[in-house]
DNA sequence: CATGATTGGTAGGACTCCTACCAATGTCAT
DNA sequence: ATGACATTGGTAGGAGTCCTACCAATCATG
């Protein structure tokens, strides 16, 4: 009977951590469902929605915004429909691509993707304990994954500072020793960003 | 025009962490639908089938699936009916409590668990090149956060050492602090589980 | 301007996920 | 024992996801 738990084996520390950060993953998923179901949406409609207020006018178009949630383009189109009949987004046919309707929040829509910004609240009510020695580290562990599942083509479109054509990590000592070449700035490692619109891709 | 990133907002780096940890989960999400997706089944249905082969007999029932799902009971019963009618589950009548039935994996149902088990292979792979100094404080921090969404009310059942009361964390010095008192075994970071079967949750 | 590629809508099917509702079974007190 | 109550889980029905096909517009090109 010693030998029925695996101790020392050692590759159990990643499947331990693959099945913690499952876990977390579950949490955002359910959190964001009670958040949208609050408000009569789903959480397909809830993201579009967030997507929606967040993009440009030029990355508001049902392929680009399927590819971001990784879904194939009928479930967005699908999706906007509803939207669109609950009153929260406009379908126009004016823009300079006749093929993409124009995708506009309402009024309503842009007050519902506010409110359905107080998903992150538990999450960041969990994370406010944590000391931020803990916390830097742990965002640049989970940046350096996301670069690495990109690269598994988990994630399709990942937009973080990291793999970005801009970007000059340690670039010199201090607090902030990462550089953004496009905004000509310092970056700490608190400003990393995961999801940047002015994101591209390093060649 | 020197204000518009603010990088001197402290809360930004919770919010980027929210952001990473949503974007690793929808990753995970992706993996484990493709995965499934693969051999004729959705995500509930894969998760369903893994859980069923991990859990002892007691817990193989619908309203405890259900509560680890996080989903309404229902849910869990259409998932079933369609493993019923491919041939992975079998619904039985013969269980010490009449009214549920009793769940079991045919063979075929064994053999597909465990080639699902192929989703985290992106993410061990991902995970392997990352040095173990990294990774154990990633795990004890996920572990923190994980007790605390639980508290939050987002994490239904979370069976993780650090919220057991056989737990004995930091007991001594070593590689292997803490300390299960139900194994009555040392127990090192990566030794930390996520879902013990015998969590009893701490009065 | 014809040809082919891009874009996104619709159709239809399996499934998720919910609220209700219901039937069967278990539990407990009298 | 025997109601009363609670637990368990099935079914119904509805909105929505998500897919593969297919199709109609609209661009881009030579």
């Amino acid at each position: 009977m010693s030998g029925r738990l695996p101790l020392g084996a050692r590759p159990e520390l990643d499947a331990r951590l693959v099945a913690a950060l499952e876990r977390v993953g579950q949490a955002a998923r359910v959190a964001l469902r009670r958040e949208a179901r609050r408000r009569g949406l789903t959480p397909t409609q809830a993201q579009l929605l967030s997507r929606l207020r967040s993009e440009p006018a030029e990355r508001r178009r049902v392929d680009v915004l399927a590819a971001g949630l990784d879904v194939a383009h009928p479930t967005v189109s699908d999706a906007l429909s509803a939207l669109v009949r609950k009153g929260l987004v406009t379908r126009g046919r004016e823009g300079p691509d006749g093929r993409s309707p124009t995708l506009h929040l309402t009024p309503a829509g842009e007050r519902t993707a506010d409110e359905l910004e107080a998903w992150h609240d538990p999450f960041l009510r969990a994370l406010a304990a944590r000391p931020r020695a803990e916390k830097e580290p742990a965002l640049e562990f989970l940046l350096a994954l996301i670069g690495r599942l990109q690269r598994e083509g988990l994630i399709t479109v990942a937009r973080t500072c990291t793999t970005c054509r801009f970007f000059r990590p340690d670039l010199h000592a201090g607090p902030r020793p990462h550089y953004c070449a496009l905004l000509e700035r310092p970056l700490g490692t608190g400003d990393l960003r995961v999801d940047c619109p002015e994101h591209q891709h390093a060649a």
